[in-house]
DNA sequence: AAAAGTATCCGTATTTATACGGATGTTTTT
DNA sequence: AAAAACATCCGTATAAATACGGATACTTTT
């Protein structure tokens, strides 16, 4: 019976070889790709080696997980990705999950639950244990109703009121009128459904933006 | 010619594994103790069983690596301590240090950086490489000249600005006068050296405060 | 092409925060 | 025991944010 066809990209061999040997010592998984970086991947994936599964880390040099993810996504959508972290944080889960990532793992997620999330994904099913749940669940709410960006001046002034910096002086840094700087505090506010500046900063920082 | 002693503490078994199968591989370190939390490394540091070095997860339930670090530093202070960690983040690696770790390292450092970092360890040295310097660097640059901690009653009342609670609503929630609150929020402001209530949010978010 | 978003700016008014200064009494630290 | 920190509260004044409302023109999205 044929096994299952697995991929790792992670720029650390430390990792890479213990999954390796971990996966190797399973009857019904084989490692057919080990690469570094998201480039090596996507040249052995050229030459026609493919996978059903996918362990990539997020953060690695050059081209990082969520690239992998996005080019994963158009190029190989059979493929299915399950996201590898450092970061616990919400705002990287939601943005794998956004990428298209099958499930995420920590990097301390010991052996069985590496193989059980790689089960459950085989299977075509989605892997979340309890904790990064719940840490979807409280960025979900965070972000609210119907989560919006901020736009790139937003932004810009929401970086200078959370450098203390007040209405006027931001007027003046930026060669604009203090209405202005008032109107996009004020559709920031709306945007993020907070009640005063002390919370938009709070929440902004909760989500990762500042 | 002795070989180095060495602990390793950690609550994920492959991790633990993992390095003491690296470690056997090096002539002259010898794992003596590996334990799956701070109880049981106190045990066996108890019968006698003495490593010069530990090597020690932050992150552990029940004690974890910060309960560790103090019990150590107080009951044997000849063994140095390597915290190791999912996080980067800079509050933590302050923690570790001001707990008396010799050194820092993420859990996703390669063989060579951790191999690196016990030789310089071993050698009586501090090891934190160049990332990790940078971000105490920047959070000592936060904290400032003379780091002060908030007080339970700041705390209360730094939360409730973060929530959107202005001055009134939080005097009317604590039955205390808004001056109280007007004094406690000039008072956080001169301490952790910022200009006015959005950068105090901001600060606190950084500091991990909030 | 139409709608929505972005970036700009305004009048008027009220609320809130900040800035000076001050104080007392209790608890904790030195 | 003395000093420092903490928690409480005040008068007066100014600055800043927020709250209502409104607007134009350009760019992007649908």
């Amino acid at each position: 019976m044929d096994k299952f066809k697995i991929a790792i990209v992670d720029d650390h061999q430390l990792f890479r070889d213990g999954i390796h040997s971990l996966l190797s010592k399973q009857d019904n998984f084989e490692v057919v790709i080990s690469s570094e970086n998201g480039k090596d991947f996507f040249k052995k994936l050229k030459k026609g080696i493919l996978p059903e599964l996918l362990l990539l880390d997020l953060t690695m040099p050059e081209m990082n997980g969520f690239e992998v993810l996005l080019k994963l996504k158009k190029k190989y959508p059979r493929i299915k990705a399950i996201a590898i972290s450092m970061h616990d944080d919400g705002n990287y889960i939601m943005q794998s999950i956004r990428g298209g990532a099958y499930g995420y793992l920590l990097k301390n997620a010991d052996e069985e639950e590496l193989l059980l999330a790689i089960d459950t994904v085989l299977k075509g099913n989605k892997y979340f244990n309890q904790e990064i749940s719940q840490r979807m669940i409280n960025i979900m709410s965070l972000e609210g109703v119907s989560p919006k960006k901020l736009s790139p001046k937003e932004m810009e002034i929401l970086k200078l009121i959370a450098d203390g910096q007040t209405t006027k002086e931001i007027a003046q840094k930026l060669f604009i009128s203090t209405r202005t700087v008032e109107t996009h505090r004020n559709n920031m506010m709306k945007k993020l459904e907070v009640k005063n500046t002390p919370e938009l900063i709070n929440k902004a920082a909760q989500l990762s933006l500042l």
